[in-house]
DNA sequence: CGTCAAGAAAGTGTCGACACTATTGCGTTC
DNA sequence: GAACGCAATAGTGTCGACACTTTCTTGACG
């Protein structure tokens, strides 16, 4: 069932970000990236057990490689492990998905004051640059150049604070929540609100707006939350009840810890 | 040189935190905690590359279980991994540390903020109930208790906020600097200030002064910023210069990205 | 005398195998 | 017929070995 995964799936994931610790392209990094991608995407589901011979076959590899992108994920929060028993997919419940918000917004608007304070004017204008510059066709990019542009801004801002452990956290959330920010752009009512709300947030850090910037910043993501709590309910039917869409009541899964 | 890892680590170092992903007393938990307690003390030297025999030998186990822990602690940015090389101890330079602070500052000030929002009467108590427990012996105690305790209670606020991403956020955090305020905590300089600084947190917090509480911990922690930066020199200092603290000129390590 | 190249040594990345733990299925007993 | 325990199965945790890469050593050449 969650054999045969696709194999072309190493190249095109690791659209924008994480500014940790690089790895080559070894086996045990590959593995990393496809299931992280089967994760994301809810090949592997939410509660399910994860086989870890199951997975080393349908990757072809051996166990080490699987296990080391497992503790890897573990420790990013996409898996979790019970001593004798196995990893776990961590099941993305609403709270869950609503404190990652929550800590992002902290992040980001934290972020935006420390690049008010310290950025140079022409790093704030690189800023301004990079939205000026894909503002225009933005509707109308497919959805992951979409994302990647959105997450690509804010971490801009981010790497403009000028504090790395930011930049490094932020990314790290924005692997944690691309599933249902992918899922949210699909829905095209919100990309109107999120151009205005990025050509306002520009705006304040040309004027080194701090207070203003980070209160934008904290609406433009708080507004998208309401939006992520339907998309997150599209997403768990589509994902448990694949083709008869019809006795949602009975599925009561997405629990966790 | 590595070689000898105190073999009764594995007990007293898991002090206080990580509210992630619980493993059992594996060996690769050990490993991991054995490993940890290396870096944080520096018998494991920044910039050093690790070598995966010699640790396995020291520990008495395969390499198998060294990697996943050197793995759960590269995504945790203790150490780094250069593809066909090996893992690096990261060196926790002085602008490192501070960014650390920086993002510690943010996160425990926000948790502050969602406290006072959202926390019962009789959570609020627990606090106050907390501190003053362990204000009256607090300057006696040996330096890992009062370490604990003050782990403790910045923990404690977090989880009061309600986000269990801010408390594990949090005591990642505090993993990585923990080495550095233990030194700090033997200047005893310092307790003075922080008993009065903890004590006017749990007032703020008791009349739920969402403002005043987190520029208090903005400025509780900053406060020791200046104090870490003297007890990070005099930490390296120690570290590469064990006997002959001469000519600390030439000492031109901590060389990081 | 310094530079470079080839070979040797050391070290990482991955594998298959085995021991031990958890789980499942079956048969026994009340 | 249900609960319990036991055996069989499935699955994780760890190991030692090997291939391949990097690093060090040595020796030849300019």
């Amino acid at each position: 069932m969650t054999e045969r995964a696709e194999t072309s799936a190493d190249s095109d994931l690791s659209l924008a970000n994480e500014a940790e610790t690089r790895r080559s392209a070894d086996s045990s990094e590959r593995a990393y990236n496809i299931i992280r991608k089967l994760l994301v995407e809810f090949k592997l589901k939410p509660g399910e057990r994860i086989n870890e011979v199951q997975l080393s076959r349908s990757l072809g590899v051996s166990r080490t490689p699987i296990r080391e992108a497992l503790n890897r994920l573990a420790s990013e929060g996409f898996v979790s492990l019970t001593p004798n028993r196995g990893f776990f997919v961590r099941s993305l419940s609403t709270e869950g998905l609503l404190d990652l918000y929550e800590l992002r917004s902290i992040i980001e608007s934290a972020a935006f004051k420390l690049m008010c304070e310290r950025a140079e004017d022409s790093e704030i204008d690189r800023l301004r640059q990079y939205w000026e510059a894909i503002v225009d066709g933005y509707r109308d990019q497919p959805p992951d150049i979409i994302l990647a542009e959105d997450e690509g801004f804010h971490l801009l801002i981010a790497e403009l604070s000028g504090n790395p452990e930011l930049v490094g956290q932020l990314a790290s959330i924005n692997a944690r929540i691309r599933f249902i920010r992918r899922i949210q752009i699909e829905h095209p009512s919100h990309d109107k609100a999120q151009i205005t709300s990025h050509s306002a947030i520009v705006e304040a850090a040309v004027k080194r707006d701090a207070e203003n910037g980070a209160k934008l910043l904290r609406e433009h993501i708080e507004m998208t939350v309401s939006a992520t709590q339907q998309a997150l309910k599209d997403a768990l039917l589509k994902v448990f009840a694949p083709d008869n869409g019809a006795d949602l009541k009975r599925r009561r899964r997405a629990r966790d810890a």
